[in-house]
DNA sequence: GCCGGCCTCACCATTATTGGGGAGTTGGAA
DNA sequence: TTCCAACTCCCCAATAATGGTGAGGCCGGC
């Protein structure tokens, strides 16, 4: 099955061949991989044209679309007709969407893996809406599992996702960035912990010095990133 | 099938009866939901005992579990043996658990939904390590559809413990808040967009309100845990 | 038994951050 | 067109954070 060629996949052309398969395998018109960076790259692959592709990119569809907007603000999968299509931007690129070959029916999954990472796979098709209706809820879980198993390989096979030394933080550290990064000043925190603020001090700057960063904030961001405090 | 009860759910206490009824279904010791909330508060639902669950919270277990650090930090479902107890805390931790009842051998499912929200579906069982290996194997794809329902209803059931509806950041407060994570001051910020550091007063306080944060600290935490920069 | 990491406390001076005001432009949405 | 959100700039005073330096006790591993 699928599911077992995915978990075999060792470089993005696997990928790219698996989504053409698994296009082929549930007979639709596309299927897309799609991961956007919260700062606006994208990465994808999937079988949407690279004329559409282009397009997307240069008239910067990602900040109007509102499939993006709509999977960014759930959990479950999305059918794409019950989302907003109301503004006049929605409807153009829904015009523009069709005009380039993108299917009049779609079905995207959110992804969210850690560091804020964020990803959408996505099935579209040309079909009558009872018709669609019905595929997606016979497929349903298996694109699900299928959706997690592509972020999975993904996260796998991007560069510089190479697990850093983490340097533990010891547990009155850890305490210490817990309460700074839910607000506390320096003040609260040392009477939270029933420690002077001096002493605390020694234990943000042992941190600060772990982490490598340049000052308390960084150090926060850098222990929430590294996945060592949980706020 | 169980999917099919879960999706039918309709309250919290549905939740506790399926995830008893699952942990029959797959004859394990326990099976637990627990969601970490993005202040630290935890609810969860399982069948640890009331003492363990207890004794967890009391004793702030949360910030030194490794299950938890080392589901923040991934994607893919992880087996308890391939985490990092070798910490004092850990093992401490460790001992206190199976004492309680827990399992010596686990299996859990990072889960993240939007606006940072976290949670983990963990099963855990005394076994020996390849009778669990073949049970993680033969049931992991099923476990995963079912972490994703039972976050899907937990989602559902508990829109007052979702983090404030997504009060997006502008672009010009991403900027800031992202140059800050990596270790800015605010007058390198302020160089490096070009614009007085005034200004950059102005976006920091607009964000820190936005997201509700008492300093800039908490506000860059917060961005960072829902996914609004990423660092 | 010594070394190192962890936890605790202190002072001084400097720099950075914050909170309170106010004000003008622009571009897109209603 | 009107309005609002976003972007830009300014002052002053109070408060918080940091850098440097120092010290003692406790515990576990080599």
């Amino acid at each position: 099955m699928i599911l077992e060629d995915l978990e075999r996949a060792t470089g993005v052309e696997d990928l790219q061949r698996l989504i053409e398969a698994l296009r082929d395998h549930f007979a639709v018109d596309h299927m897309v991989y799609h991961w956007v960076n919260s700062d606006g790259e994208q990465y994808g692959c999937g079988t949407y044209s690279d004329g559409w592709v282009e397009r997307y990119i240069t008239k910067d569809y990602l900040k109007i679309d509102p499939v993006v907007s709509g999977c960014y603000q759930r959990f479950h999968p999305v059918d794409w007709k019950r989302l907003d299509w109301s503004s006049r931007a929605s409807r153009q690129f829904q015009t523009d969407a069709i005009r380039h070959g993108v299917g009049n029916q779609g079905f995207s999954i959110p992804i969210r893996g850690p560091n804020g990472q964020f990803a959408m796979f996505t099935v579209s098709h040309n079909a009558a809406d009872d018709a669609w209706a019905d595929f997606a809820e016979t497929n349903r879980r298996d694109l699900i599992l299928i959706a997690y198993y592509f972020n999975q390989k993904a996260l796998e096979f991007e560069p510089g996702r190479t697990p850093e030394p983490t340097t533990a933080l010891s547990p009155r550290e850890v305490e210490a960035m817990t309460f700074l990064a839910i607000g506390y000043s320096r003040a609260q925190v040392a009477q939270t912990l029933a420690i002077s603020e001096h002493t605390l001090r020694v234990y943000i700057e042992s941190a600060r010095f772990k982490l490598g960063a340049q000052n308390t904030t960084h150090a926060v961001a850098r222990a929430i990133s590294r996945g060592l405090i949980v706020v």
